[in-house]
DNA sequence: TCGGCCC
């Protein structure tokens, strides 16, 4: 499963390959600007041992920053998704009109990448209306979003298409997407087995849910191969035990 | 105009 290096000379600095299990060490391919009402984004491609993604960093007016990270396939999904969000949101009548939604959400689109979700959410406020782009990682991971003024969706869309049409719509390296999350009832309990992946590397999240109990371990992926040998060893013994009432 | 209201 682990990839050994081959002996490729490499001008990078060995002691940043060692230091650098997850791969994170990133080159920048390109960068787009782009000014939405007080607000800047920028759109960057980047490349790592992992494969290809664009990074979107909001600044609000007062410097506050936000960031989304988004696979290449995802940002291609998110890129038709804008032109969806753009054409309903042309639909609309003006803000704050007789019908303002309950929670202000007026449309919500969904995108499943890798075990990260994203919820793409039009929604209004007394400011007006605005695309809200969350992500989530299963069970307890971190959290990350941005607000597109609704006057920008197009804007960004071009952009986005801008750097899609330049750099593709495929991840690259399509043997580095992690699995899909799997679960299983065990009596009254419930596992999750979710993998994920951070700077220090791939690992699988086996979490244990009962009643309003939840547990979890975290395993790396370098030792994968070991827990699975030790499990053997006790299913082995187990089988080879006479049965126990 | 700035601003985005759930663990």
């Amino acid at each position: 499963m682990s990839d050994r290096e081959s002996g490729d000379e490499q001008q990078q600095p060995q002691a940043q390959e060692a230091s650098d299990p997850g791969g994170s060490a990133e080159q920048e391919l390109a960068t787009r600007t782009l000014h939405i009402q007080s607000k800047r984004f920028y759109l960057d491609v980047k490349q790592n041992k992992r494969g290809r993604f664009i990074k979107v960093a909001e600044f609000g007016a007062g410097g506050k920053k936000s960031r989304l990270l988004l696979a290449m396939s995802s940002a291609a999904e998110f890129r038709d998704f804008l032109s969806d969000f753009s054409e309903h949101y042309a639909s609309l009548g003006p803000t704050n009109s007789e019908t303002p939604p309950e929670d202000g959400r007026l449309k919500s689109e969904m995108i499943v990448k890798d075990n990260r979700r994203y919820y793409l959410d039009l929604k209004e406020n007394q400011r007006g209306r605005f695309l809200r782009v969350s992500q989530t990682i299963p069970r307890g991971g971190p959290r990350s979003q941005i607000a597109i003024p609704a006057q920008g969706m197009i804007e960004f869309r071009d952009a986005l298409t801008e750097l899609l049409e330049e750099f593709g719509t495929d991840d690259q390296d399509p043997q580095n997407e992690l699995p899909e999350s799997r679960s299983m009832r065990v009596e009254n309990k419930m596992f999750y087995f979710d993998v994920g992946s951070n700077r220090r590397g791939v690992y699988l999240r086996v979490s244990e849910v009962r009643n309003n109990f939840r547990t979890a371990i975290t395993i790396p992926e370098r030792s994968w191969g070991r827990f699975r040998d030790i499990i053997s060893e006790f299913v082995d013994k187990s089988s080879a035990r006479p049965e126990t009432e």
